[in-house]
DNA sequence: CAATCACTAAAGCAATTGCTTTTCTAATGG
DNA sequence: CCATTAGAAAAGCAATTGCTTTAGTGATTG
């Protein structure tokens, strides 16, 4: 029971979602989307400290929200769009999957009952 | 620091995330985009016990990912689309964006050098 | 009506998270 | 060269998470 705790998020998108599932790594995503960024950039607007921001940036690279290279002693931050990809990926096959069964179930109820009532059992 | 600790969670695309972060509950949402199922039936091929179930479901409804009401003795569940499309919908902003900008910038570099070189600063 | 079934509530617990402070290294600017 | 700047590493801590076990409450069935 510790073992698997210890092996788990093998899944990318657990990384992800987790990752986008705060509000600050959020707001450094938006950011970056507008444009590569330093750590110190990022953490200006967000209230907490230096070393907090690292580590949310941590988080996001692990995730391969972000990537990152080191010039000099400043770090430039930039998004990585494939792992934001593959999570909209999953969100969309999700969504599509819904209202194509919606869509049948309509096709069925319409076929059943083809005049203008949309009303079931109420109360 | 501790009041804005219980205070949080307000942005529900905080819940949204957090709650497709983990595996389990992403398997009920695929479960259910397939159609309604009970309780049971979405426990029935997650190992792990029936109560351990109950609170993911109570964490996807929380995040309005999941929705349901019981009759009799049975609780059935079914994805609320909602939630899921917010989700999706700050995903394909943040790619939006960054392809805008994406885009902007060879347009620049285009405009800057015409001819067909596409060659950076190697190593 | 008694046993079972589907679900609920609650407590407990190890691991993880989201910070903090402190200390350190290395690049840069005057 | 010395002070500042940008980042890194580590330890500590309260809160949260993802389970578990145990002990229920009502519907439903034989």
């Amino acid at each position: 029971m510790l073992l698997k705790h210890m092996l788990n998020q093998l899944d990318p998108l657990d990384l992800a979602f987790q990752a986008l599932a705060d509000p600050s790594r959020r707001a450094i995503v938006e950011r970056l989307t507008q444009g590569p960024a330093s750590v110190s950039e990022l953490a200006r607007p967000l209230a907490m400290t230096f070393p907090a921001v690292m580590q949310h940036l941590a988080v996001l690279e692990g995730a391969h929200l972000v990537r990152s290279q080191k010039v000099g002693r400043v770090r430039t931050c930039r998004i990585d769009a494939s792992a934001l990809g593959r999570a909209e990926a999953w969100l969309n096959t999700q969504r599509a999957e819904w209202e194509r069964r919606f869509d049948r179930l309509e096709a069925y109820l319409t076929e059943l009952k083809p005049h203008g009532d949309d009303d079931d059992s109420r109360k």
